[in-house]
DNA sequence: GCAACAGTAAACCGTATGGTTCACCAACAG
DNA sequence: CTGTTGGTGAACCATACGGTTTACTGTTGC
């Protein structure tokens, strides 16, 4: 289902979270720091992130600390990755039809 | 503005429609054939691609001939391998500092 | 124990999105 | 010329989405 992740990806405010987790995990806190949105809304983001299976997050205490998976990016790098292939051996296979012309 | 072209691909239909020109060009008709969908709907979903930058269309005589551009996914390709290079590095960082402990 | 803090749940709201139908136009085919 | 075909534009509709506020719960620090 990559469409999901593409969707989560598909919002600025998650995007820059993932990019942000990146860098490393940080708290629900952390990641609506910079910018001007409310705690829940930034919330909501991360679940969406979670359901789509980009983001894993735990609670320690009272906070809850959210981190990228390790297997995040994989099914979208290997969609991408196809689709690239199966267009480009295409191209090729125009450009050998047009040599033999 | 990435956000916009996974936001493009977030959703079902246009995912498909993109597998679907990985083939190989197709008229708007072409694509609408194998959906429950309506044309006009077809047809939206192939504008929105257009405005992400992933498919370029051009009318010959009555027929819309969509086709992927060449340079659909590099933008996709690129961010996901750069965010992967970044949680890579930093799980090798912790790797490495656990092997030093 | 109490106050402050981090998060969560629920209700709510405006707008964007994905779809429909209908009317219409331009291009073929006979 | 005429009928059919492929596509387009517009109006419309229901629902999903991104955000807010408010009230509440569970932790932590003093």
């Amino acid at each position: 289902m990559v469409h999901q992740q593409f969707a989560a990806l598909g919002d600025p405010t998650r995007l820059a979270i993932v990019e942000r987790l990146a860098r490393g995990p940080a708290s629900a806190g952390d990641l609506a720091a910079p910018t001007t949105m409310s705690l829940p809304a930034v919330l909501k983001h991360v679940r969406v992130l979670e359901d789509a299976g980009l983001v894993t997050t735990a609670k320690r205490g009272r906070v809850r600390e959210c981190r990228l998976r390790d297997d995040a990016l994989v099914a979208v790098a290997t969609w991408t990755a196809q689709q690239q292939a199966l267009w480009s051996t295409r191209l090729d296979a125009l450009g050998t039809l047009l040599e033999d012309m």
